[in-house]
DNA sequence: CACCGAATGATACTTTGTGTCAATAATGCG
DNA sequence: CGCATTATTGACACAAAGTATCATTCGGTG
């Protein structure tokens, strides 16, 4: 497992790799969107714009909760600014293999990503092989389509050596689909 | 909404259409994979082969645990048995639009799911896009692949219907991915 | 039918997430 | 600046979803 490295290359197949905002570019953004700038939002702002890979809500509780520097931060207002901060495209939801969602940085738009198994690294990429596949379903099932969800799972370089030099199985092998 | 049509045309893109099994077979099956054939088994077997539609865990915990016909049956129990049968490629698990993970019968091998955020009818199928994009991925990343998380999201015909008929918006638009 | 391990299910517990609501803080305005 | 208005906060209670434990029961085998 590779905890150290930090393995989030935002490599895009099909570059446009908007760069993850500032703080204060977000702040402007939600007063834009008719929010308030207040203490906690700040706080969870910057613990979220510091995380390097995907973390969950229960994360951030706890690293926020527990009065680390400043107030303690309740656990309604963590989950509330995450959704706000999703709802504004600072974040991205993403479904781990598991099933449970997390939040990632910095990916507006139509994105995907490459999820690593062994260290929770995530590659965000913005090719997207469904298009095709929506016509296909329009035209065969009639459904109003409005969205998927694709994630690819998969272990990172890094955690794949450490498992040949740990003799440690890497990934638990958790083919969905 | 349409709770009452049965909208779960197994319709199939790449034809392969494998009919769900019968609970005998089933059974044999679990004998060959070296479980116990039960009585609480047999219950959840039952229940699950009669669901048309995708289901959750707590929705069969609710129908058997309350006692219905013969002994109830603990959520403990309910829960193992999926397992075990998804295990055994008589249920494969999906994930709503909500993250929400469900089950659905007769569905294994290389399978994935056009759901219905009106009345959560599937359509499934097997044609997958994802092979190309997985060629790519691994060239760019070097990331060892294995698996991928697919669902697509619709309104189906029926709900369509209603919803114009009704003036009621149908499917929340939870545009994911 | 007797044995043994698998399976059950009641119970308690954890985790994740949502509603409520009085107290508080942020903005806009005079 | 001081105040009114209103969004926001967070403690708390609650709900949903799932897991761990473990004494008891049951299925299969001989
Ligand atoms: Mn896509
Ligand atoms: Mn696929
Ligand atoms: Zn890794
Ligand atoms: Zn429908």
């Amino acid at each position: 497992m590779c905890y150290a490295s930090i393995m989030d290359t935002r490599l895009d197949p099909t570059p446009i790799a908007t760069p993850p905002p500032t703080a204060d570019e977000v702040l402007i953004t939600l007063v834009r969107h008719g929010h308030r700038v207040t203490g906690p939002r700040r706080a969870v702002l910057d613990a979220v714009l510091a995380k390097p890979r995907p973390f969950t809500a229960e994360q951030l509780v706890a690293e926020l909760g527990d009065s680390r520097a400043g107030a303690p931060i309740g656990r309604a207002t963590v989950y509330r600014t995450l959704e706000i901060l999703a709802s504004v495209d600072v974040l991205s939801r993403l479904i781990g293999a598991d099933g449970h969602p997390s939040y990632v940085v910095g990916t507006p738009g139509h994105r995907h990503h490459l999820l690593c198994s062994g260290c929770g690294a995530a590659v965000s990429f913005t090719a997207c092989p469904v298009d095709e596949l929506v016509q296909t379903l329009t035209r065969d099932t009639d459904f109003a389509i409005h969205g998927h969800l694709l994630e690819v799972f998969g272990v990172c370089p890094t955690c794949q050596d450490d498992a040949t030099t740990d003799g440690i199985g890497a990934g638990r092998g958790v083919a969905v689909g």
